[in-house]
DNA sequence: GTGTTATTTTAAAACGGTTTGGCTCTTTTA
DNA sequence: TAAAAGAGCCAAACCGTTTTAAAATAACAC
């Protein structure tokens, strides 16, 4: 059913009909009752693209997905999803090519200029990142999940990661720990880099020399905990604990630990940071796992929130977040095996 | 730029170049080459609003994403959005609340009447599933990722889960097991049922008495897998042998495995089904881990190509596929220790 | 009852494309 | 060589809303 058939319907003109569903004040109370009653009962709703088309929202908020290892992206959407279902705007997903750096910039540019999303929001930012440059030369409002030095005013999400690593790392040269190994994310992000200085920031406060062979970056998988881990474990002196990316990194770790006989939470310390995933849980493991976390999830809920204040017209340095995280002591954490043999 | 000016620029009428960029055949090709040229120089792109108010294409298609523990939605997703981009076609998500089982179809109903998406993906169906009469009652073109009994025609894109679990609990038979356990999926959905059947149907292919006492259902996340394994190994006699329906799965039975001192690949035998996922690798685990094997994100592209099919009209009769699944033997996998004894 | 103001309602002009049907100019067919 | 067919292009109608500017009605003061 068209407008045009309901108004007559109703004896009303479309332009009344129009004004009292979007909730103008220009319609007196009882028309307005009446109309959206009736459209309810005879099931009219505006069609979506002419409304598009007329008022030029786009009613959508462009996420761009990579291609490998963001098992995280799914908790991350599902907040979003939670909270824009609510307000009856789309999210959608666009593909990247992980392979092709320069496609990254032309998607983020077509997504923009295509006007199929109001904003977007950038995942995993570096200190400059020509995303955002880019997409604030394009006049794009955008979230940055993560933070970035880029020189253009931008809104933000992020957790404190320099924190929350430095309160792991210290954690552990409490209990006396030295030779601490760090397994971080992937070179160059920028929460990779928070994280680098929240472990270098702890070493350093106690005057513990940081050692560049205990540090190793790459993607959140089991994989690369493993190798990384092991590769460190074969070290003389090897490290008595470990802070992980991820706890897919945690496992990774586990399982080095386990395949050179080396008991977690006594020969080997381990502290992950825990996205919290309703499929795997740190608690959960065995031993159970100290962890820095923070839900994705929440952050997927609270940044639909932000993106929607933009777009209300909150102003963009107004929009910035820091999440303080959370350190949970389990298991996975004691003092150094070494320090009873001392 | 609008069409108006850009046809003005080049000396044509508006028709005639959209004509020449939608592909029809009534333009000259010198004319076609020159207005896709001029297109790219000027940067020219129609307006997907406009397109969408007047074709009445969506030109999307849409997802409904669960809450609980769905690991496995990012790779169907990513795969989805890869063939997808190049279509131009955008991915709706929308989330569901799965607490409240009648807004799922609330949920479905508004997706379908909105006029937001021109077909949809459903996921994980139930034998009589009642998204799939509802759909096909409101006339929305859908393709469902699994299997299911209604008693409408439907397309499906499916893998062989019945075989591929008859395979592998024959394969654990083979060897010589006959307490098998089975840790299945959610009960209820199809993909569950058939996996009970191939491991009832491999049972009994072997005169071994089928054991409820062996068989659990539930979500794929490692807890479960730890908590049903747990509580199977500690009956006497205990199963020598675990077919898992996931990773996650997997992973909960090892950690159950070893906290009651038991060695997977000599002890305990385990079969998962492996999604295939970058970050979590089945041959990378220790003991490595024989899997069923589809990759999810295969059937991600997959489904975009068949809906695509579906929407040029191919009938959707024709558009159903059943995949075959790989089974990959590694170390999780060998005869019971028990037979050593023997 | 009239003039003024406030409240509702309306007709018509966008929004930016696609597509129908018709027109002009060549090329083929008989 | 006239008629028919085909190629290539165009003007105008249309898709279903929102919104501007103006008109109609109601409310009020005098």
């Amino acid at each position: 059913m068209k407008l045009r058939e309901f108004a007559q319907q109703l004896g009303l003109s479309p332009t009344t009909v129009s004004r009292a569903l979007s909730g103008y004040p220009e319609v007196s109370e009882k028309t307005r009752q009446r109309v959206t009653e009736e459209a309810a009962r005879l099931g009219y709703r505006p069609n979506i693209n002419a409304v598009r088309l007329v008022t030029g929202r786009a009613g959508a908020i462009g996420v761009v997905m990579g291609r490998s290892g963001e098992f995280h992206f799914s908790e991350f959407m599902g907040g979003l999803a939670e909270r824009l279902g609510a307000e009856d705007i789309d999210i959608l997903v666009s593909p990247m090519d992980d392979k092709n750096p320069t496609s990254e910039l032309q998607l983020y540019s077509r997504l923009a200029v295509s006007g199929r999303v109001d904003a977007v929001i950038v995942h995993s930012p570096e200190p400059n990142d020509e995303r955002i440059a880019l997409l604030h030369r394009l006049g794009m409002p955008f979230l940055v999940h993560g933070r970035s030095d880029v020189d253009v005013p931008h809104a933000w999400l992020d957790i404190d990661n320099e924190g929350a690593i430095r309160r792991a790392t210290s954690h552990l040269i409490d209990l006396g720990h030295r030779r601490i190994a760090m397994i971080n994310g992937r070179q160059g992000r920028t929460f990779s880099l928070h994280r680098d200085k929240g472990y270098r920031d702890a070493l350093e406060a106690r005057g513990i020399p940081f050692d560049p062979r205990l540090v190793a970056h790459g993607n959140f998988t089991d994989e690369l905990g493993f190798r990384f881990s092991r590769s460190f474990l074969e070290q003389t002196p090897r490290p008595t604990a470990f802070v992980a990316g991820s706890m897919m990194t945690a496992l990774g770790i586990y399982r080095a630990a386990r395949s050179m006989g080396l008991e977690i939470g006594r020969e080997v310390s381990v502290i992950a940071h825990d996205d919290v995933f309703p499929y795997l849980t740190a608690g959960n493991m065995v031993p159970s796992l100290s962890a820095t976390r923070s839900s994705m999830r929440a952050a997927g809920v609270r940044s639909a929130d932000l993106v929607l204040q933009l777009l209300a017209g909150r102003p963009v340095a107004e929009v910035q977040e820091l999440w303080p995280v959370e350190l949970i002591l389990r298991e996975s954490t004691a003092a150094p095996a070494a320090a009873k043999n001392a």
